[in-house]
DNA sequence: ACTTATTTCATATACAATATATGCAAAATT
DNA sequence: AATTTTGCATATATTGTATATGAAATAAGT
C-alpha cells in the first residue's frame, strides 16, 4: 500500500501513519499475516525517521492492530476488542461528531447515508481476527 | 452547563473544553444566542488558566460556532457549513472511525445501532443557525 | 468628553509532545 | 562464534500546550 504523509497538517506524522495503516487492513489492502515493511524500510520510503515509524507501530502495536517481534519486524495480526471501555471510548467519539455534523446542518438521514456510503465506497473488508 | 475536564486525559485541556462546548450547544443546552462565561469566569470555574479558555473559545470561533465580541464575550452562534471541504473532513474522520470499529469486531449493523442509539439518547436538538 | 468597569487579546515563560540522529540490544542465520 | 537485520533506548532540537501578567478595546456612567 501507499502511504502518503502530508508534512504541513496539524495531525502528527506518526498519527498520520497509524491512521493509514488501519485503513490498509480494513479495505484488505493488508491482511492477516502480512508483513509491514521494516521500520528502517517505511522510514526511508515515507522521508522521515525511524523512530517516527516505531513510534506509529508501537502504537498500533498497543492497540492491537499489528504484532512485532524483533527478528521478522511487525505483522497484520488485528485482536477484536469487546470490552467496555472500547464501546465506550467509540460512542464518545460518535456522539461528538453527531453533534458537530448537526450544528454544521448535516442532518440525521444525511448522516446515515453518509455512513452507508462509506462502507460500499471503502469496501470494507470482514477481517478476520488474529489467532494465536 | 456543567464543564468536566480529564487532566490526566491525553486530550489538551482546550480541547476537552472545545468538545464538551459543541456536545452542549448540540443538546440545547446552550442555545443559539445564550453567553458563555467570560473566559476568565471559565478558568475559575473550570481550575484552569484563561489563556487556556481563550484558546478553546478562539477555536470555537474559527470553526464557526460561536461568534466573540470583546465587551460582550462568546455569544452562541453556529454557522451551518455545506462546503466540501467540511463535508470531505467529516468523511475522512467517519471512514477511519469505521475502519477502527470494524477491525475491532463492530459491524455494520452494530455501527448503525450505535449511531442510532446516540441520537435518541443525546436527544440532538434541531438548532436553528444563527442569523446575522 | 472623560472615566470606569469589564471584556478579550498580546506577550513572555515553563513544561510537554513531536520528530529526529545515533547507537545498543535481541535473535535468527551462517 | 560472527554476522546480519531487526526493533529499541537515549539524547537533542523544535513545536505545541498551559500558564502568568498586563495591554487594548469598548460600552456604560458621570
Amino acid at each position: 500500500m501507499k502511504i502518503k504523509l502530508d508534512m504541513s497538517s496539524s495531525i502528527p506524522i506518526y498519527v498520520q501513519l497509524r491512521n493509514q495503516i488501519v485503513m490498509g487492513i480494513a479495505k484488505g489492502e493488508l491482511q492477516v499475516g502480512d508483513y509491514l515493511p521494516t521500520v528502517r524500510q517505511m522510514a526511508q520510503d515515507s522521508g522521515i525517521n525511524v523512530m517516527t515509524v516505531n513510534k506509529a507501530y508501537s502504537i498500533l502495536k498497543s492497540e492491537g492492530f499489528i504484532e512485532i517481534d524483533r527478528r521478522f519486524g511487525a505483522k497484520i495480526c488485528p485482536r477484536k476488542d469487546s470490552s467496555f471501555e472500547f464501546r465506550e471510548k467509540l460512542e464518545e467519539e460518535l456522539s461528538l461528531i453527531i453533534a458537530e455534523s448537526e450544528l454544521k446542518g448535516i442532518d440525521k438521514n444525511d448522516f446515515f447515508e453518509m455512513c452507508k456510503s462509506i462502507y460500499d465506497r471503502i469496501n470494507i473488508v470482514s477481517v478476520k481476527g488474529c489467532e494465536v
